[in-house]
DNA sequence: GCCCTGACGTGAA
DNA sequence: ATTCACGCCAGGG
C-alpha cells in the first residue's frame, strides 16, 4: 500500500516536513535538518529536496543554511538577496553573508540559553558576561518568540 | 551500469 | 579567516 503518492520518496517527505517544522526566526543546517529527519549524513539531499520543491509547497526554504551559518547561495546572486531579504523580515540579521547560529539556531533551546547553565565553549554565555550584550540578545529572542506567524 | 554534478560537512593546510 | 581536498550519496544523462 501507498500512502499518498506512489512518487513520494519516504525521505523526501520527512525532509519537507522537517523543513516546515523550522519555527518562524530560527534557522537550521542542511546537515541538522537531515539529522532531524532521520537521515544521518544526507545533506546534500536536503538541497537537492529543496531544489525540486515546488513553489506551491510554501517551504520555509529561507530559514536553511550552511553548517557554518552562511547562506548556500553566491553572494550578491538573486536568490541570496532573496533570502537576506525573506530572513530580515523575521528578525534575522545577516552579516557578512552568515547568520549566527548561536543566537538563531534551531538545535539551540531557546530557554537553556537565556536561563540554563554555561555550555563549555559557548560564545553566547562568554559574551553574556559582558552585560548589556546579553539584554539586547534576551530581548531580541523575547520578540522572536512571541511572534507567531 | 558508469560518470558527472551538486541549495553539504569536516578536517587539514 | 580562507582555501583545498575528500567523503558522501541521490539524480540525471
Amino acid at each position: 500500500m501507498k500512502s499518498g503518492r506512489p512518487d513520494a520518496p519516504p525521505a523526501h517527505d520527512a525532509i519537507r516536513a522537517t523543513i516546515a517544522a523550522i519555527p518562524c526566526g530560527r534557522v537550521a543546517a542542511y546537515g541538522e535538518i537531515a539529522r532531524r529527519a532521520g537521515l544521518p549524513g544526507r545533506a546534500r539531499l536536503v538541497g537537492t529536496v529543496l531544489r525540486e520543491a515546488p513553489p506551491a509547497l510554501s517551504l520555509p526554504w529561507h530559514r536553511v543554511l550552511r553548517a557554518d551559518g552562511r547562506l548556500a547561495f553566491p553572494p550578491g546572486s538573486r536568490a541570496f538577496r532573496e533570502q537576506v531579504r525573506r530572513l530580515a523580515g523575521e528578525g534575522v540579521l545577516v552579516r557578512a553573508g552568515r547568520v549566527d547560529l548561536s543566537l538563531h539556531g534551531w538545535e539551540r533551546d531557546v530557554d537553556r540559553l537565556l536561563w540554563g547553565p554555561a555550555v563549555p565553549g559557548d560564545r553566547t554565555s562568554a559574551r553574556a558576561k559582558t552585560g548589556k550584550r546579553h539584554r539586547a540578545t534576551a530581548v531580541r529572542v523575547m520578540n522572536a518568540t512571541g511572534r507567531e506567524d
